[in-house]
DNA sequence: TGTGTTACTGAACAAAATGTTCATTAACTA
DNA sequence: TAGTTAATGAACATTTTGTTCAGTAACACA
């Protein structure tokens, strides 16, 4: 066993082209009715191809999800990208607006999902990247009103996705209209 | 054709048993692998009798809803239930609270949806009937703010649902500390 | 550029799940 | 009680799932 400083390409190609597909026909069709069988037709991949990448549909759901977050849930980046964040990560307003620029450019994989029957899979992994930013404890138990903050960035998320002319300062404001009393830093 | 006065009690009697074994077992395995078989053994029912109640595992999720719904969404009462919200309908803290009352007495049924992977499809109704109550608009063109009404609320009911000690009075309050500035007759 | 490694292919297969049919039996309404 | 309707369960064709494997192509790295 050795290091291996690149990933195979092959490996990426297949993936995207599986969570492409994927996409593709959650758009024409609910995840039930959606089989293995389509995916492996639409993806163009064999079928011994996709079962080494993944178990079942949930599975797959679950990789997806993984490679969407890892992208907007990642640490800042230095100057060079298109978009800088980095000089104020830690203003709470800043660092949603971020988020929310990320999932736009996912969007073409994240909407089909979160309009769909299986959009509890997506946003199950959603809340608990966002734990991550609104729980004061570590432990996940938390009160009513980390609850309802963390359900109503959510719903921002998905309101915000949904309407392309919001940009991502436009739809943090309005989250913070109704709930900027209720963050960590603003409670008693 | 004739108007039946009743309804044949053999119904009634084969989708309580096959509603209560599909929540027994969404309790102990995801809804994605649950097969209709399952559900067949565990509600002791017919193949065929299944099949001529519902076409698949979501048209079974759709009859629940339905019947869940006909309850919390009922006309007033009057006077000899057990509870009595009648004399007060048009008090939106109220109404509330009397939905959360009914959910509360089909919880056996939908908590295991709500904890599972086949919660959106129950939210999804959850939300179309709300939107009965929070809608200014009746063709459904809401705003964000009517949209984040409705998503508070359904979180708030998500809360209710998993706390025992809260009461429907208690769980409104708190909803109203966050979103009462939001409803319709206070905003401007 | 060559070499050893790894991923993809696709056909073939068994197993499981789906969805339908129908003659029979049981339960219901009126 | 009579007529109607629902439940049964076995039998069946079909679809979907998940695995195997020998052959081929693409890869990383030296």
């Amino acid at each position: 066993m050795e290091f291996h400083g690149q990933i195979d390409r092959r490996q990426q190609k297949t993936r995207l082209a599986i969570y492409r597909a994927f996409s593709s026909l959650l758009m024409e069709k609910s995840f039930a009715a959606i089989t293995v069988q389509d995916i492996i037709d639409e993806a163009n991949v064999g079928r011994s191809t996709f079962y080494s990448h993944f178990s079942t549909k949930e599975d797959l759901i679950d990789g997806l999800c993984k490679e969407i977050f890892s992208h907007v849930f990642s640490e800042p980046e230095g100057p060079g990208a298109d978009h800088d964040f980095s000089h104020s990560r830690y203003n709470i307003d800043d660092e949603l607006a971020h988020i929310l620029y990320h999932l736009r450019s996912s969007s073409d994989l994240i909407i089909p999902m979160i309009s769909s029957d299986c959009s509890e899979m997506f946003l199950r992994h959603y809340r608990t990247e966002l734990a991550g930013i609104f729980s004061k404890d570590e432990d996940g138990t938390d009160d009513f009103w980390t609850f309802m903050l963390i359900g109503g960035f959510v719903e921002t998320s998905r309101w915000y996705l949904s309407h392309v002319e919001m940009t991502p300062e436009s739809a943090v404001e309005m989250f913070m209209e109704v709930y900027g009393r209720l963050l960590p830093d603003e409670r008693s």
